[in-house]
RNA sequence: GCGGGUGUGGUGAAAUUGGUAGACACGCUAGAUUUAGGAUCUAGUGCUUCACGGCGUGGGGGUUCGAGUCCCUUCACCCGCACCA
């Protein structure tokens, strides 16, 4: 019987789907284990050998705990609303649900052969109504809360209203808008409904108001900061622009500091922890008022060292600063509406590309310094953002290198506020080693005394305070695309109301075309009937049914990061038609005891989730704060492109080796036709691409030999592997395990399939300890004690590395284990049954078989962990190094119940024979137990 | 510039607390057996030397009887953030 992996892996999908041998339940007496993959959005290209490395590595921890006792949850879905199935559609006119369906249905075939054990009955679609019905009555739960600053957490809105029909909002201590007006109980008694609704925006956790942008004209959309990379979109690669539009956000900022604080109590990697503290970008200083001469307004600016305010020497203002316009005299009017204009028409990438070079001009206009009254000239300068601090700094040249530029550049002044330090080439911005000097009232203070001491008299003095900044801007929420979740709002007057819950979901309606409306409204403008619930058609206000429309419905639809925001509950009680999920099942599952997925989510989704979860938390819908303890990112799996080497300009194409001083251009070509010596397929390559036909080919050795390069695995670059090539060749558990025994699974590697044929061994090996020689060879016979410590070892050393997360190593335990069996002609029961538990997660098609084979008729999958038994491996002996004073040394192996003079008997007697004493006798022996044995002669 | 990470054979990589560096696998070299379907088995394989030996974990220095591992310093590469006040 030889290991025919295709039939037993086909037998045992089918079994499992049809048993549903993975369903996870809420009834159980086990402790709960959830594990969560990031769920894919499917694109149409399929999967390739990379998707699957985290769901292989989190599929063998789910399997794992089901040995261990653990009740697990294990699901998978797909984040199907999206950017290319939009694209596709703007091209084709193909619906973005048609081809969604198409390629989902795609991945999951693909996904089904690897033998993941997903529970697919809890699967969820983030473009299915039954799913998005809940993203909407999410959103719609954000908008009917505020957050609270003394409490630190949200409410709902309906609180802040009852307050300010008795207070007001004098004393509300609120995340709000900045511009928020300030009134009394009276004046909102007689405030109008949609007066009232004015400004319940200022406070809801999803407002809409005008902001600027990162505006794509290419894709026609808004873009969140995450989605832009090097100053042009993710997606695409366009350029990316500001532009002020009146746009739904989310009050990310509000949650700032529980987001940052939050991720102590996190097992996640310190490189993830880092990425979102950046991104969060906490820093602490001080609010600085400035008056402004012959102006009735003061300046704030915010700095992180409030300790340099005597080193002051300018002001430098963001171009976009609502001041500029209302401080700038007379005569410096030209030169800043030219400078305002300059930087206008500068796109972000520009921006970023010359930071060198620094710009600025004078306002004409000047601050008076709070603490000794002199005259500061107000300038503004590119280096300024105005979504930053308060979008305005105090230049403190000697302290800053920034500012220290600048006033070079434009020859302000500089004052030296640091005792003894030499400024002349560059400002002094350390936080240790100085004492401040012409500095008033902090002389010769450091910099810890000396920010306590101005910060207490900024305070006193009422010119500023001390305060926190963060870089965290709130979450812009409203694109201007087809294919994403309707936002469940309509219009009264221009002011946003709520669709009732009942109304929910609000389907996205179809369209003739998937493109903005020639008034430049999003797609959905072009809707003529809304797809609403049937039954409460009424309910529903229409935006355009010819013209009596009376409510215009909103016309943009939410961010990729909605649906993904709350996945993770959902999957908890998945078919829940009633609630978003079962506070049953909230509580039994509670959070997810392992989430595997890339880091590139690290400031998006990771971020986003978390703020959705909190939000969830304060409202009492879930009874965690946070939904993921522990994270892990798996690596990337690279292509390793092939290439070949056209002359330039002709049509001829040389070998690798010889392209010497020829100027040649590289061309990617299909890694299918190249074998794993780098040679290329020449009637493949022809046939491959019509114009190959009759191309020369410059060979060496007769064979035309590839370049190579290891770079992202995509369509494009024709470096793709199909994960289903490698199962039709070696079957899935083969591809599982190589791809764990790639490399550490947290690392980037590049794809190589010339190794896998060492793990296909490896598994054909293990089945011949079972058949030997076509005949079924198990015995019941005891196991010999060098088997048995096989066993152990193998038990020890897997079960460790399981919780280093040590995929590799695993693997080659398992080698080794079955390399040593099959010397020792292991054929015993009690030493094969519990390898295959150890191995099924790893294998699960091949031991499942192997078990039933054994006599087993209940699933391998929730056999008991084998039992570590430390007594079958414990060494007779240890190993003592032995030094002479330190230098030379040998290596004895002891008895383990020997005792100290025991062990310096034979130290010695051998010593006395070695070629190191010459016959001399040591003067001391000195035996550290268990480490070394030191001899002095 | 700031933060995080990685440097070990021809290749992917191992190496709990410092204790025989290179396990395991690919590849390669011999040989055996069998020859059909990507077969199996045995031996060898860090560099260097005919050999004894010497040298080896990016470089330099240190601690230690002993360092891939700890400390200092330096270089290279990768990732994230970046005129963030």
């Amino acid at each position: 019987m030889n290991y025919n992996f295709q039939e037993i892996e086909k037998k045992w999908q089918a079994h499992w789907a049809s048993q549903k041998t993975f369903r996870a339940s809420e009834n159980s007496d086990l402790p709960k284990y959830y594990v969560l993959d990031m769920f894919p959005y499917p694109s149409g290209a399929g999967l390739h050998v990379g998707h699957p490395l985290g769901y292989i590595a989190s599929d063998i921890i789910a399997r794992h705990r089901r040995h261990l006792g653990f009740n697990v949850l294990h699901p998978q879905g797909y984040d199907s609303f999206g950017l290319p199935a939009e694209q596709y559609a703007i091209q084709t006119g193909q619906h973005p649900a048609k081809t969604t369906t198409t390629n989902i249905n795609r991945y999951r075939e693909q996904l089904d052969r690897m033998g993941f054990s997903f529970d697919w009955d809890r699967e969820v679609r983030t473009s299915d109504p039954s799913y998005y019905r809940w993203t909407q009555w999410i959103f719609l739960k954000l908008f009917e809360s505020y957050y609270d600053l003394d409490a630190d957490k949200a409410k709902p809105i309906a609180a802040l209203i009852l307050r300010f029909e008795k207070e007001g909002n004098k004393k509300v201590k609120a995340h709000c808008d900045p511009e928020t007006p300030v009134f009394d109980a009276a004046q909102w008694n007689v405030f109008d409904l949609l007066e009232k609704q004015k400004v319940l925006l200022h406070y809801r956790l999803t407002y809409l108001s005008f902001t600027e942008v990162n505006w794509c004209p290419a894709l026609g959309t808004v873009l969140a900061n995450d989605e832009i990379v090097n100053g042009v979109s993710e997606r695409g690669g366009h350029p990316v622009t500001k532009k002020k539009m009146r746009q739904w956000s989310m009050r990310l900022g509000a949650y700032a500091n529980r987001l940052l604080e939050d991720l102590n109590d996190l097992d996640w990697s310190d490189a993830l922890k880092e990425m979102q503290k950046n991104w969060i970008g906490k820093s602490v200083g001080a609010n600085i008022y400035f008056k402004i001469e012959n102006h009735p307004e003061k300046l704030e600016v915010f700095t992180t060292r409030p300790d340099t305010v005597f080193g002051v020497s300018y002001m430098t203002l963001a171009p976009e600063h609502t001041l500029v316009k209302k401080i700038t005299s007379v005569d410096q009017q030209k030169a800043v509406e030219g400078y305002i204009e300059k930087v206008a028409g500068k796109s972000d990438r520009e921006r970023q590309a010359d930071v060198k070079s620094i710009s600025g001009v004078f306002t004409g206009a000047h601050a008076l310094h709070p603490f000794t009254g002199q005259r500061i000239p107000i300038w503004i300068g590119e280096y300024v953002f105005a979504g930053y601090g308060t979008g305005a700094v105090m230049a403190v040249p000697s302290g800053d290198q920034r500012d220290f530029d600048f006033a070079i550049h434009f020859g302000l002044p500089i004052i030296n506020i640091f005792k003894g330090k030499d400024i002349s080439q560059g400002a002094f911005s350390d936080k240790e080693n100085f004492v401040l000097t012409h500095s008033g009232f902090l002389e010769g203070m450091d910099y810890k005394s000396a920010m306590e001491k101005v910060i207490y008299e900024l305070e006193y003095q009422k010119c500023g305070e001390g305060t926190v900044n963060f870089r965290l801007r709130d979450a812009i929420f409203s694109r201007q695309r087809y294919w994403g979740e309707p936002i469940p709002m309509y219009f009264k007057n221009d002011i946003p109301i709520p669709l009732p819950e009942a109304c929910l979901p609000l389907k996205l309606p179809d369209i003739e075309k998937y493109l903005p409306t020639e008034e430049g409204k999003p797609p959905l403008g072009r809707a003529k009937k809304w797809a609403w619930d049937e039954a409460q058609q009424e309910v529903v206000p229409n935006n355009r049914i010819d013209h009596q429309t009376v409510f215009p419905l909103e016309l943009n639809t939410m961010p990729g990061w909605a649906g993904s925001s709350w996945y993770f509950n959902r999957y908890m009680d998945a078919q829940n038609k009633k609630e978003w999920a079962g506070q049953e099942a909230l509580k039994y599952w509670k959070n997810v005891d392992f989430y595997m997925g890339g880091s590139e989510h690290a400031t998006g989704h990771l971020l986003y989730s978390r703020f959705w979860q909190k939000v969830l938390f304060d409202l009492g819908h879930v009874d965690q704060k946070e939904y993921a303890k522990k994270i892990v990112n798996q690596g990337m799996i690279l292509g390793n492109s092939a290439f070949i080497y056209r002359k330039k300009g002709t049509h001829t194409y040389v070998s690798k080796g010889l392209v010497g001083d020829n100027v040649v251009e590289p061309i990617h070509v299909d890694v299918s036709m190249v074998n794993a010596q780098d040679e290329l397929d020449l009637d493949e390559l022809k046939q491959w691409q019509q114009d190959f036909q009759h191309a020369e080919f410059v060979l060496e050795n007769k064979k035309y030999i590839v370049g190579r390069e290891v770079e992202k695995m995509s369509k494009s670059k024709y470096n793709v592997v199909n994960p289903d090539e490698i199962c039709d060749t070696y079957g899935a558990d083969t591809l599982r395990m190589y791809e764990m025994f790639l490399g550490p699974i947290e690392q980037d590697k590049p794809w190589n399939t010339a190794g896998i044929s060492g793990v296909h061994n490896f598994l054909k090996k293990f089945w011949r300890l079972f058949y030997h020689q076509n005949d079924w060879s198990v015995t019941d016979t005891p196991p010999q004690t060098e088997s048995l410590k096989i066993l152990h070892q193998t038990i020890k050393k897997v079960s460790v590395d399981l919780d280093r997360l040590s995929f590799n190593t695993c693997v080659s335990t398992f080698m080794i284990c079955i390399n040593e069996l099959t010397a020792l002609k292991c054929s015993n029961k009690s030493i094969l049954e519990p390898l295959l538990v150890l191995l099924s997660p790893f294998a699960p098609h091949f031991c499942e078989e192997l078990w039933e084979r054994l006599g087993h008729t209940q699933s391998i999958a929730f056999a008991p962990y084998p039992v570590y038994d430390a007594s079958k491996i414990i060494e007779k002996t240890k190993k003592y190094p032995v030094s002479f004073n330190g230098k030379m040394r040998f290596t004895l192996h002891l008895s383990l119940d020997l005792g100290v003079e025991d062990i310096k008997e034979i130290v010695m007697k051998e010593t006395q024979t070695s070629d190191q004493l010459k016959g001399a006798a040591p003067k001391k022996i000195i035996i550290v137990p268990g480490k070394i044995i030191n001899i002095v002669v």
